[in-house]
DNA sequence: AGCGTAAGGTTTGCGCTACAAACCAGTTGG
DNA sequence: CCAACTGGTTTGTAGCGCAAACCTTACGCT
């Protein structure tokens, strides 16, 4: 059974939600471009785990990916898209109207 | 591969996390109590998922449900324990914490 | 009485997916 | 030459969220 009228607020974005992928879009988001050993730092992600939520991002089109060669060694960094920048903030602008809607007195 | 020190305050507690079930929490966090109908109104969620949502938020302790009989018809109102109301609160001041972390500007 | 339908849920089946672990290629150190 | 490290990717699987099916009781209708 399907929901006749769902409040569409309450739809939240899951490839966004997922706690991996909303820590690399938000530490994206501020500072534009990361690298992998960076990215998995900060979240604290596994380098699979890590790998495989950037691919998902990218092939939504939420980041560009960006392999190089530096001193030998691999080299890849991420930076949000457009459409990734516009994803997280209306995310982040969901979430407070999710916790704000239903809780009055703050 | 298990990372060595993730950063506690990225581990997002998946319970609580899942769109339907911060739905349900956040509603209960402001009005103690809410019956089945109410809920499903709210959040938006099909009857079946959100009598699994609850029996699962049951089943972990965050929120006691309770089943009666009104005018004939059964009727079930679900309100947050302690520490499920600790649990949601926890889970927003991380959410904050995620974002104020990364993005300095805001 | 008998039948359809609605209210108020619970149970079931399955497709997806996030995770850990295994793997791979190149590099550096001994 | 071999071991270990860096920098990732691929794979197998367990768990879970979803929609749909189901259940039970209560109300109309006729």
């Amino acid at each position: 059974m399907l929901n006749p009228d769902p409040d569409p607020d309450l739809n939240l974005d899951r490839l966004v939600h997922e706690p991996g992928r909303l820590a690399i879009l938000t530490v994206l988001s501020s500072i534009s471009s990361a690298d992998f050993t960076f990215l998995q730092q900060v979240t604290g992600l596994t380098k699979g785990n890590l790998s495989s939520h950037l691919a998902k991002l990218e092939d939504a089109g939420l980041l560009t990916i960006e392999k190089r060669f530096v001193r030998k060694k691999s080299h890849t960094t991420a930076s949000l898209t457009k459409v990734g920048r516009q994803r997280i903030e209306a995310h982040w602008r969901r979430l407070d109207k999710l916790r704000t809607q239903f809780t009055p007195g703050r």
